[in-house]
RNA sequence: GCCCGGGUAGCUCAGGGGUAGAGCAGCGGAUUGAAAAUCCGCGUGUCGGUGGUUCGAUUCCGCCCCCGGGCA
């Protein structure tokens, strides 16, 4: 049996570098999980690999939808699948890679079978949260589900929406249909889980070091063509680490130094969340931290071919 | 060298004889189909050093060190 290979990092860890020397020593794929580095339209902004690496080494899922497109985890599970499958059947080894925490926990673990809520249903949400407030959502909420409304925490409109929407577009509560998780893409002992957790001075950085790359490269003129678009400021291409603050230098709303800081704050505070997602959800998966590439590659070939006697 | 002003949290600063706050930065946590999102929580400190006055000094006084400005 061949074992996918999974790579989770903050961001700026260097984890695409690593996934492509690790390809061409073990023959394998590359596939994206990061639910920024789907979006075509986002390609400086999300530090997506380059054309000349794409060529080098198959990437999948990277770039495949366009930023008006409101993706999601459980869009891209079922993208997924597949594309494992194939890889697999032709003899290569999966390499999956990204910072998305959740994109690996429902690959790994299963995803609950809550069905999609059709587009109607999540506008009359919206609408209600604009014209009574997140307190009054909660309160609906307490009433059809007070298991949901228990678990999730203060002015949180996204879970608070969700649960919401799920209740009325199937009259069952969102927590009765937490329970039952379908089976995960990637069963038990068929996966390594590596997570790099490089130093967080050095990590910030590299964060701070890579905004002004990506200004160089011309983030701002692939935020000029994004905004250029009129584009729902909702829509979570507009929300990439970045983007809004970008978005409101060219509406001339603040300064291009202040669009910097707040951007790489954004990038920090991120990176900051992914240390405790790991930490907390993936608190088995062997860490690497140490930044050289020999090193990493050292620790992540050892436990593979272990794996895979 | 002399004269001012200032050394308080990572940064910018407030305060003031009873061991100290604000903003920003940061830190901890939640996370089940928007997740680079969304949300909850937390001051993290030899108050420059050292003597003295005092029941008690970060605060008052002396000396020293450092930083800024001025005069030489």
């Amino acid at each position: 049996m061949t074992p996918s290979l999974l790579i989770h990092g903050p961001t700026a860890s260097g984890k695409s570098k690593l996934a492509l020397e690790l390809a061409s020593v073990l023959d394998g794929e590359i596939i994206n999980t990061d639910a920024m580095q789907v979006y075509g339209d986002l390609d400086v902004l999300t530090a997506r690999p380059s054309e000349a690496d794409r060529q080098a080494v198959p990437h999948h899922l990277f770039g495949h939808v366009t930023a008006d497109v409101r993706y999601s985890t459980g869009q891209w599970l079922v993208d997924v699948a597949p594309v494992i499958a194939d890889i697999l059947r032709r003899g290569k080894v999966p390499i999956l890679v990204g910072g998305t925490g959740l994109y690996f926990l429902a690959v790994t673990q299963g995803l609950s079978g809550v069905p999609p809520v059709p587009e109607e249903v999540r506008a009359d949400v919206k609408a209600i949260l604009q014209s009574e407030g997140v307190d009054r959502l909660r309160s609906r909420v307490s009433e059809v589900d007070p298991e949901s409304a228990a678990r999730i925490q203060g002015q949180d409109r996204y879970r608070l929406s969700k649960a919401y929407e799920v209740w009325l577009a199937t009259g069952t509560p969102l927590s009765a249909l937490h329970g039952a998780r379908r089976t995960p893409v990637l069963g038990a002992g068929e996966w390594l889980g590596i997570a790099l957790t490089p130093p967080r001075p050095r990590l910030y950085q590299r964060i701070d070091k890579r905004f002004e790359g990506m200004m160089m490269q011309g983030a701002m003129e692939e935020a000029r063509a994004l905004v250029a678009r009129g584009l729902d400021p909702d829509l979570p291409a507009m929300k990439a680490h970045g983007m809004p603050w970008l978005a409101a230098f060219i509406r001339n709303e603040i300064s291009a130094e202040d669009a910097a800081e707040n951007a790489k704050r954004d990038t920090r505070r991120y990176a900051k969340r992914q240390f405790t997602w790991i930490g907390r959800q993936f608190p088995f998966w062997p860490r690497i931290p140490s930044l050289d590439l020999a090193e990493r590659r050292r620790v992540i070939l050892a436990l593979f071919r272990e794996l895979q006697d």
